[in-house]
DNA sequence: TATTTATATAATTATTTGCTTATTAAATGA
DNA sequence: TCATTTAATAAGCAAATAATTATATAAATA
């Protein structure tokens, strides 16, 4: 799991509408006419916020004949978030996103006599 | 912690950039100054995503001089993440924010003749 | 078969977001 | 005191996002 899969996620789960679905779909797996009887909502409102978190995983479907059935995916978010925690804890330098941002920290730690931003742009020497 | 809390924590890890920072962030609390020397991105830019962190409860500032010293509050993290597994577990009827919602459904359950989504706009008796 | 139901997707518009540049202000230092 | 460093914030703009309306398609049913 990298950063830009925690971004989808976490993007998905970041929008009042998306997390009145996941609520609902919390209750029990719903079709989607069912999410809009009980929400209120248009059916294309709700179709696209399903296909935005189908996206993420945090829900799957099914179909069903013409009906298609949602479910939430309450251990796939429950990972995601321990992962994400881990992540945190994980060493800078064994996160390969991370090598430029690594080296210049690692300069920034080692030399004491550095000047955090100095006229002249930027220099970490 | 309400729905809207929730969104704002969610939309405050959702986006690369911050994401970054909080993972620098992980390693040691830093500089402002510290962290565009790191990332090499502009200061405005790097000030703006703290904002909306510090807004969401996910970093805390502290002013040193003319300094700001930002820490990542991974406890805070974890508490949310939990409280939002929580916020799933927890029964519709005890969720204010969605009384109408429960009343819909409860219709829509005990209802088995309920047509899903009928001519004539939403029906569900 | 014609109509209705269920859903996805496209087109459009409005709003929000993220970034840059510019400005401001406070603290530091020559 | 005047220049520099640090950081926040404002203004402006481009890109992304969310919602609506309009279509399209497949399955169910009268």
């Amino acid at each position: 799991m990298n950063l830009y899969d925690y971004v989808k996620i976490f993007k998905a789960l970041g929008e009042p509408t998306r997390l009145k679905i996941l609520k609902l779909l919390s209750v029990r797996p719903m079709f989607v006419c069912e999410l809009k009887s009980v929400l209120h909502m248009s059916q294309p409102r709700i179709s696209q916020h399903l296909q935005i978190m189908k996206g993420a995983g945090v829900v799957t479907e099914k179909k069903d004949a013409q009906r298609t059935f949602y479910s939430l995916q309450i251990d796939y978010l429950d990972k995601t978030f321990n992962n994400l925690i881990q992540f945190f804890h994980h060493d800078l330098a064994n996160l390969p996103q991370f090598k430029e941002e690594c080296l210049r920290l690692e300069r920034l730690d080692s030399d004491t006599d550095v000047y955090l931003c100095k006229k002249g742009e930027n220099r970490t020497r």
